[in-house]
DNA sequence: GTCTATAGGACGATAGAC
DNA sequence: GTCTATCGTCCTATAGAC
């Protein structure tokens, strides 16, 4: 039921996720579906809960990275990653979808938590607080440009610069240690 | 009307933006307000015209600006900016986030048109498409985070890098010429 | 041009059978 | 635990007086 929430969430906005869709997409009545979670903040919180478990997750296999945290992460929020069916970026997707709305502060919160670890772990690796914010930026750029609101104009082979050449550069920052 | 339209959905969400709450606003009725705007999409559509032409000043202020595109294009992206009242600022927040419902096509494409246009003026200042590009992600990272979600969170003084730096580290690598 | 009143519909949530 | 049926509320949009 909640993979039925967070699709609906990520591809067609909030608005459409009402208990009737979900209940549809999940295959239950919409009794059903109100008898696991009575409220739509209870729906909220669900997705909420899961995001932050996965969080935990990303930021292990991050630190652990064989390439680095950096590439790891610039990499990970490339649209690429996204286009595919990857849990972690359809939850963060979908929670997104959900904060921009202003009505679950939950949701708000979890996201700037995520950011908050991202930044200690590249921080922890670079060095330098104004490489760790620029890697940072980059990331987010690539996250919310253009993938989240048209999905029909990700364009990976477009004529815009290779990201390996912008993971390649960010390195080099790193190893200068400005 | 759609000063008071844009405020609702800036601060309050496009949920909030209901028709009586935009007439109440703007200090007219509801049939007042939809004499001028017959349906929600008339309403959407007065907003991104209005971007649009936001962006056309924009795109010459930033060809003209006076320390160079780069510098101009990553100070007006940062959350600084945004908390002032610039009708700019407003008005992409307002369009981002009629954009993520998913509903209003035309929103997403004023949106991306404005990123292309943004590209191309930071392309022709830098040469290097690989360069053009991580300013471009700098700045839509400067931009996506973490203001719009939670305007609470804002902290310009935080131990997080001053902008300045950043700016400065993306224009030694434009001299550089990667 | 601006108002009131209301139609028509969608949504969140409850009640109770099975 | 899952279902059907339904209530109350809120929203978009229309009709028509002024």
């Amino acid at each position: 039921m909640l993979d039925a929430f967070e699709h609906l969430v990520t591809t067609s906005g909030e608005r459409t996720a009402t208990f009737d869709a979900v209940a549809a997409e999940a295959g239950v009545s919409k009794g059903g579906l109100l008898y696991h979670f009575p409220s739509r903040e209870a729906l909220v919180d669900g997705l909420v809960e899961r995001l932050e478990a996965l969080i935990d997750a990303d930021v292990t296999a991050m630190t652990s990275a064989d390439d680095g945290a950096v590439d790891y992460f610039i990499r990970t929020s490339s649209p690429d990653a996204v286009a595919d069916g990857d849990p972690f970026d359809r939850c963060i997707t979908a929670v997104t979808n959900l904060a921009s709305s202003g009505r679950w502060p939950r949701a708000v919160e979890a996201l700037s938590a995520m950011q908050r670890r991202w930044y200690d772990v590249v921080l922890d690796e670079v060095g330098d607080p104004v490489v760790a914010r620029l890697v940072c930026l980059v990331a987010d750029g690539l996250w919310f440009t253009p993938g989240p609101f048209d999905q029909a104009t990700v364009d990976p082979a477009a004529a815009r610069a290779p990201i390996g050449d912008v993971i390649g550069l960010l390195q080099g920052l790193s190893r200068r240690s400005v």
